[in-house]
DNA sequence: TGTACATCAGTGAACGCGCGTTCACTGATGTAC
DNA sequence: TGTACATCAGTGAACGCGCGTTCACTGATGTAC
């Protein structure tokens, strides 16, 4: 101890992940990651890296890169599904739950466009491909997407077959999903009042 | 020549570059490799390669990645207003024409997937970011646009206030873009029935 | 309560890879006189 | 028509980088007796 040691030596724990579960710490740090992030870069070692534990301990917990991501898929599915529900509690039911779930739906691609693209971009893959066409199923393509789906179909007129209920279905998919993947491209400005004209209009409807 | 010289050594001529624009036939190559490729591989030195060039000959034509990067988006956007054109001739002007447009946009995209992805995610940077919040114009965010939301312009009832005109046009390439992204991500089955069946929906319109 | 041992979640070094970009260069093309 | 020279579009070697993944390992934890 000959050195100028008149700071305060406080020996920092090294930063080393010890306990509890690693692997919702990686999953948790991977989100973080793709909140400040481009979609593209996340890479296994970054996330590793913001968890404070080597490279390799990811592989203790995942098989392989394409597992962690597929995990973050899932997450961002989940937390979609949660705002789903917050905003149809709020909004309640009907046409009023449809534009709630519509503009929850938009809101989160724009809060967490990295997450969100990812989450959208591998949904088919993790969850075997898209079920909309599932006959029978209105279509629950993800968690996330039950809800805004289950508004249109509640608005439906009751005599529309089953065909015309999964195209309105569609349809409304469509546009609040385009609208959010518009926005996040910047080709339209993010704005929530515009959010709001468009998921509210009548639409262009026929005119023969 | 002593050697075991009983094949016609047909001495091909080196795959280098020799003649004509290299810049061309390096976006030329770009749009190849997108067609086979997953968008986010797409790297300088496999364009290279694939026009048999070396990598650093590109930086003769542009000034980095990047740059090549946008001469393909701005290529992606003329080859889809291309398409669009040719789906307007056909189907003339009115609801036809939109409905003829917004398919052609859907099947660009499932056509050329990497590339449309490439020249959504890139145009606002490229073309100054999204001007449908233009005061005064419509929108033309791309050339690729121009026709559809044209289209949908012809079609609002003549005493739509510009903004009612503008959400309108922001509706219909919503949900034109929405369909596409979503088929293109295999959430919903990538089927030229439901494009028609979508487009042609008259939408969950207005039930208070 | 103490000891022997298996399990398990981490470690750091190393691999091979392809990337974007820089550098000094070369050889063909075209122009001036 | 011939020579000198500038221009320019290519070249290949090299750089530093971060990546995903493998490997043999270590040290703490928990269990059996």
């Amino acid at each position: 101890m000959t050195s100028d040691d008149n700071t305060v030596n406080i020996e920092i724990a090294k930063p080393r992940y010890h306990h509890g579960d690693l692997r919702a710490a990686l999953i948790e740090a991977g989100l973080r990651e793709l909140a400040n992030g481009d979609a593209g870069d996340l890479s296994l070692r970054a996330i590793a890296r913001a968890v404070g534990v080597s490279a390799t301990a990811v592989y203790r917990h995942f098989a392989d890169k394409e597992a962690l991501l597929n995990a973050l898929c899932r997450e961002g599915d989940a937390r979609l599904a949660e705002a789903s529900r917050v905003a149809q509690a709020r909004a309640g039911g009907g046409r009023a739950g449809f534009e709630a779930t519509g503009h929850a739906y938009v809101r989160f691609a724009l809060d967490n466009p990295a997450l969100f693209r990812l989450t959208m971009t591998r949904m088919a893959a993790v969850s075997g491909s898209g079920n909309l066409d599932r006959p029978g199923h209105l279509g629950r393509p993800s968690e996330g997407m039950a809800l805004l789906l289950a508004n249109v179909a509640a608005q439906a007129s009751p005599d529309a077959s089953a065909a015309e209920q999964r195209t309105m279905a569609l349809y409304s998919w469509a546009l609040v999903h385009g609208l959010a993947v518009l926005m996040l491209d910047g080709l339209v400005p993010a704005d929530d009042a515009l959010i709001d004209a468009v998921i509210a209009s009548p639409g262009p409807g026929l005119t023969t």
